[in-house]
DNA sequence: TTTGGTGCAAAGCGTTTGCACCCGC
DNA sequence: GCGGGTGCAAACGCTTTGCACCAAA
């Protein structure tokens, strides 16, 4: 998923390409799809193009949300976003509790969960795994 | 996990039992182990003590959770909180986006998970694992 | 008597909204 | 030119905080 994806994206949805949602692509995709807050995103974008409301990126986030281009987590009050991937394909984070390292791991138990959902009637639509503890470095550090 | 056990945790860590306080608990109690909101816990504590304010209601679920007796849940902006009852176990919920509904389920996948996170050096510490979709009632409500 | 707990009101914070104007298509 | 997109400022909802008073131990 790079920029002209997005932008075909958005555009076969019927979305125009303002410089400010240009500007807040290119923030998402420089990140190097780490996890972002709003806030990381308007200061980033602004410097892209000054010209850029809160509001705006607020309103463009939850456009890119209800297209499946971003993956928002929120853990604890604190909400984060991210570019969803979808070469990389589904995977789950391990989140350093210290540094705020964040490591893919592509073990999903969702194939096992389905299988139980499934004897419950169940039908699983969404799920949301995170990770919490202390990285390599984090670990080495404390002791 | 019963409101004596609760009390007692709370002695034997420096906390009071005020008014307020026990009108608290017995309401967590009483919603029969289901996920419950600020505002919700705030209505129904002050049915059992009238004179409660909100920000008693904040600080001790704050404390609550420091002590492990509390979990909190955040998903979309929304907090939910829930009594954790360590007779029961270690468990994860599904979660009707429907009806609200929660059911258990007994599976845990941190066993390999820990597996994993041990091949990248990362220590695990805490973890979530929400499930979301329909239940068997709302799946035939809306066939 | 001591010290943590509380009520109150105000502020905090991230997010959302109404409105008028702007600009991509 | 049309209709969605934006900036602005104000409001929002939930939560936190400072302070003076209160009451559990």
């Amino acid at each position: 998923m790079n920029y002209d994806d997005i932008v075909t994206t958005l555009r076969s949805n019927g979305y125009k390409i303002t410089p400010q949602r240009q500007a807040i692509i290119l923030t998402l995709i420089n990140s190097n799809s780490s996890l972002l807050s709003a806030d990381h995103l308007y200061h980033h974008t602004k410097q892209l193009y000054e010209k850029t409301n809160r509001s705006t990126i607020y309103r463009n986030l939850e456009i890119f949300e209800s297209l499946n281009l971003l993956l928002k987590i929120t853990d604890n009050g604190i909400t984060l976003y991210k570019l969803i991937c979808t070469q990389e394909g589904h995977h789950h984070h391990l989140i350093c509790k210290n540094c705020g390292k964040i490591e893919s791991i592509d073990y999903c138990p969702m194939d096992i969960l389905q299988k139980l959902s499934k004897e419950k009637q169940f039908h699983l639509t969404d799920h949301k795994l995170e990770l919490y503890g202390q990285c390599e470095k984090c670990n080495a550090d404390i002791k």
